[in-house]
DNA sequence: CTGAAAGCGCTTACAG
DNA sequence: CTGAAAGCGCTTACAG
């Protein structure tokens, strides 16, 4: 691999003007710019990273925190992380936390002697305040920390978040709406902040319309099984409803299975409203209505907040959600 | 943040012994590294990454490259990789390809410069010749190149895989056991190696039929979309079939929404397997009959080889698949 | 077993 | 605009 000091031999230069040409960092003649370029084609250099990293004080990699990539949103978030990041020349690293609050502790500690661009924490459990310290040390490397998926501006970072408790209350005003008295929550899953804070719409908009009961309201396990769960235990326990509010599409789905296998006709006897717009959605049978995410919009905003080096600001940034309405309601 | 000199200072040692007790690398007296680690653990050191990584020549972190990280078993297969390299201390750079080949060679040709410890190349897509030079290059810095999900060992790459031919072979058989005499195939998609593989399974068990027909073998778009359309247009031009071979479980998902749509009943009018057994088709009513995947295991090969730095053997190191029997078949 | 010194490959004051 | 030199924070021959 050929080095700057190859370069600068080939150019007849200096290594400074090397990197100056390399960076744009100072101006430099013409002839010598075009020396260095035709000399850096010809070895075909490419400086390494870690000199350059160790140099500068941090790399290009921004680390993502994803609580449970397994869950199909963290997927699409992650994917288009990646391609925001790569705007800007910046890798991706990827770190699942599992859930696990100890893990989340333990990266934030290693994290600054990675000298890392920046740290994006996208979970959806709640956040142990001891990460303030932590994030805190991490930004005295000139780290930028951004939350995204829930408001962790109570910390000090600047956050991307969908609006949660809105959605559902819209959500749950629809299926008001549509006549539903008896609609179950299905996702205020235990230690799950952003599923509280949509139980929370959930409930506001069942207590306006003075319909609400804390029977309905399951928080069993995670993911497709919850679904299920909630509803084969409320059927064992003689528990009535015609309309189910999912804390995320993949329990809904869960959720449309048991109903199926009860012998439930969606949406004639239950109907069923996801959360997060999972694209497995519309092509469940029936297709799943649901409550749109914008993963997206979120990377486009964490690479900007990246690019400006957030830090200071600890803004919130709110990302709507529109009802998509299919057949499952 | 504090670095080996601090340490050194605060321990009244040099450097050398500081790095000595840290790495291990070479016998230290029980006072003195008693001393460096009081030190250590006084100043809450950490060693810096990059420097680190410089002057070792290479950094700590495996780069993943998958195919789609939409596509659910790209998502399982990286969650399993980043728990896998982690075990060894590993971080994981991820790096979506989005199906496109130009990017594949992209990061390969700045692949040298990251001063990796390892890339993964795990793609459904076919991988031109143009990567056995990079590859080359690539290992020529003492990094370890492993392909996961394609045998790539013609370019000199050790590879982890599963069946694939075999296994659409068995399953294919399955369902002519089952009376069934035209089975369409859907997902023989244009440019996908793996999908083409699988064919040649399905192919071989219809012919050793008798009954294999051209007119059954659909390649469309990808994804959901592929299922739904292949069956859409089968209908359209009047083609029959009893039963479906989904070149992946997300394609078979496509198919049964189709047929649900077009009042076909499943298993009853229409038999349906996937292949790959991701999560969401156990929830899925009818469940999803498919081949089961190993991603967790092909995961520990991977960081074995990593581990035992594998360049040079190119062994093949293949993952069986069994039928996963459920209700749609 | 231990330390002084060189060097990994960059970037950036500093001097001209 | 340009170059010689220092230094980022480690690790590892080399000498003792």
């Amino acid at each position: 691999m050929p080095t700057v000091i190859d370069v600068a031999r080939e150019a007849g230069v200096s290594l400074a003007t090397v990197s100056r040409v390399l960076n744009g960092s100072a101006p430099v003649s013409p002839v010598l710019r075009e020396k260095v370029s035709a000399a850096v084609r010809a070895l075909e250099f490419r400086p390494n990273l870690m000199a350059q990293g160790l140099r500068r004080g941090h790399s290009n990699t921004v680390a993502l925190l994803v609580g449970d990539i397994a869950q199909r949103h963290f997927a699409e978030l992650t994917m288009h992380v990646q391609a925001a990041l790569e705007e800007i020349g910046a890798s991706l690293m990827l770190f699942n936390l599992g859930h696990s609050a100890a893990r989340l502790l333990d990266f934030l500690e290693r994290a600054p002697s990675m000298k890392l661009r920046g740290v994006a924490i996208a979970l959806s459990d709640t956040v142990p305040a001891a990460v303030e310290p932590l994030v805190a040390e991490i930004r005295r490397g000139d780290i930028a920390v951004v939350a995204i998926g829930q408001n962790l501006t109570r910390y000090g970072i600047p956050s991307i978040v969908h609006e949660e408790r809105a959605a559902a209350q819209r959500s749950t005003a629809y299926l008001l709406g549509k006549g539903h008295r008896r609609i179950a929550y299905v996702g205020r899953i235990k230690g799950s902040a952003v599923g509280s804070e949509r139980f929370r719409g959930y409930r506001a908009a069942l207590r306006a319309a003075g319909v609400f009961d804390d029977a309905l309201v399951f928080d069993l396990a995670f993911r497709y099984a919850a679904g299920r769960d909630a509803i084969v235990r409320a059927r064992e326990n003689g528990i009535a409803f015609t309309a189910v509010q999912g804390g995320s599409d993949e329990i809904a789905m869960g959720a449309l299975a048991a109903l199926r296998d009860l012998g439930l006709r969606v949406p004639d006897d239950v109907a069923v409203v996801g959360f997060g717009d999972v694209d497995m959605g519309a092509y469940l049978r029936p297709a799943l209505t649901t409550l749109s995410s914008h993963p997206e919009e979120a990377a486009r905003h964490l690479r900007d907040l990246v690019v400006s080096d957030a830090n200071g600001a600890a803004g919130l940034i709110l990302l709507p959600r529109t009802l998509v309405e299919r057949s499952s309601s």
